[in-house]
DNA sequence: CTGAAAGCGCTTACAG
DNA sequence: CTGAAAGCGCTTACAG
């Protein structure tokens, strides 16, 4: 069934019979009714290859999920707590809105042409960029095209400074402010010694979380010490290395920052092992409130990102984008905040 | 940049280039080469909508996640266990095939609509349908359109009797087999009053479950009690309405069956603010072992379902459909495993 | 208000 | 082996 044959059917033309889809305001209701019978008695719906040739959007988005760090590892997307919540949250909110997402992962330096390919072949309207390591280069040379991007956790100064010019617009929690909270909540029940469990730092939260961490003991009055300044990269297994070798040295701090949960998880299964005690030996505080967080026992003490208000945020600016061709590089932050439950307390 | 851009750069016609592209044999090799510079040199690829139009395939698979039940809760499919891993393994999957995914969720009757109209638009050449309550109408319609389509957990005989003819492949588990062994394991510890928390039973996997349980008591000798059979729905919040009802008896089971880990994992919560302690004074099996499964404490028996092999089958076996037009319905088991942790013990 | 026609960017018989 | 031409199914100026 073609836009021909429901022409033939409602005694119109094929012209007519787009204007009534695409809801143009030119067609008389009479005419607009007979048409829309037709099509609905015959149940058709044009081929979306023929609108997009014509001019037409292609109702869908690009999703692509970049995990290079885990590339080798068998810790694909489809094991990680953070990326899978998102990405479900993008394809519920963009269908609410009649939009088809194209998901795409990412697992090597070489598949960041895919995201150019997409686009290049004209397979989505914009993009959502999401994960670590994003290439500034493939996100300027979308961007140079013309595309609609937003980007999850990327340091918009970075953006401001490589990329210039574009459709474009930058998502971040507020690190720094959920970072500082729950230091100060461990400084407040009165630890002193406390470590860090660092994420990646080529990653925008990584780099904030880490450097918030040091200048909130600095400001008051601790000097972070070497020893207890663990890399953990946000992967469980270097996580539980890491853990691994501190315990070794029997020197341990009485409070862990994760700069993840997955890590705080980690940690936790390490010292179960060893038999430290959770909270009685040593607190562990987390980011990100994954789902497990809450399941684990002692349930974690975290900061909570708001994984799917970020998703719907992304989703809506994408699509506002796609209809306003204007240049311009905007930045938006989603408010964390400090979920306290039973993996901190007063150390003794 | 157009096709016709690379053919006047490489000084061939349009014609020749699309035959480069497409890889036909009839063209000499120093030509190909030629053609395939211009097409590096400028990163041409070509315009998906056009192609598809022309006659190619779209090189997009539809993935449709339905999920009617927790239509009007906040449980929606970014929030499931179960699901999230599956979306994720499909899409990593495809893509390492170089095949896009198109995901779609479907929360309301009304939306199943939607699968059709994706194919009738022309979006995808095959599709990959997960979730409970599938409608096989629409399964039915999508099949006498000639499109390929996979199905997870649905009964086989009810597709062979209600769809008759399509190029259809259903993927189930061994939920026989794996029901039998974990209530096996049961009554070898001892247990002989397990009860069971049912899934939902317009699933198949949940008739299944229910059902083996029944048969695997009865066999043993034992008659299965109505007030130990409870409904949950594999939903988390009617599991957990379920087992306070249950607590409120007064009269426990020594061990229940939960016909899913999320179930499992609510039951487990319920118990633990009763002060009833789990494996002590009740045993705790569930099935699927999702990810949860392993960091809850205790760690959940259950059995493993692998959802991992069954999300790449289904994109082989629907990959491998697109090239073959014919008229085939089959039927693949992918096994269960028994995962014994820390939920249950013997009966005091 | 409406239709005929051009055009979107490909692929594929067809003819040579 | 290769090009000219038709055709895929739409949308959109254009002309009336």
């Amino acid at each position: 069934m073609r836009s021909e044959d429901i022409a033939r059917l409602a005694g119109v033309s094929r012209s007519t019979v787009s204007r009534v889809i695409n809801n143009y305001s030119n067609v008389p209701e009479e005419t607009r009714r007979k048409v829309l019978k037709v099509i609905e008695q015959y149940n058709y719906s044009p081929n979306s290859s023929a609108r997009a040739l014509a001019g037409k959007r292609t109702d869908t988005i690009g999703l692509f999920i970049v995990s290079i760090a885990e590339r080798n590892s068998a810790t694909r997307v489809y094991r990680n707590n953070y990326f899978s919540p998102f990405i479900d949250a993008v394809i519920d909110t963009a269908n609410a809105r009649g939009v088809y997402v194209l998901v795409h992962s990412i697992f090597s330096v070489h598949d960041y042409a895919k995201i150019k390919q997409a686009f290049i072949e004209r397979r989505m309207d914009a993009g959502i960029i999401v994960g670590t390591e994003k290439d500034i280069g493939v996100i300027a040379e979308v961007a140079a095209m013309g595309y609609p991007l937003v980007i999850i956790d990327y340091s918009p100064e970075d953006i401001l400074r490589l990329v210039g010019k574009g459709r474009i617009a930058v998502i971040n929690s507020t690190d720094d402010k959920g970072t500082r909270e729950i230091i100060k909540y461990l400084l407040d029940s009165g630890h002193k010694d406390i470590g860090i469990l660092a994420g990646r730092d080529n990653t925008y939260s990584g780099r904030v979380r880490y450097e918030t961490y040091r200048k909130t003991l600095i400001e008051n009055g601790i000097e972070p010490r070497a020893e207890w300044d663990l890399k953990g990269e946000f992967i469980k297994k270097i996580a539980e290395q890491a853990v691994v070798r501190l315990v070794k040295t029997g020197n341990l701090p009485t409070a862990l920052f994760c700069c993840n949960d997955d890590m705080a998880i980690s940690a936790m299964d390490v010292l179960s092992r060893e038999n430290i005690k959770v909270p009685d030996d040593i607190s562990i505080a987390g980011f990100d409130d994954i789902m497990p967080a809450s399941l684990v026992k002692p349930a974690l003490t975290t900061v909570h990102v708001p994984i799917y208000d970020i998703a719907g945020k992304a989703v809506e600016l994408v699509l506002g984008m796609i209809g306003d061709t204007a240049m311009n590089i905007s930045t938006y932050t989603m408010e964390t905040k400090l979920v306290i439950r039973e993996s901190c307390k007063k150390p003794v």
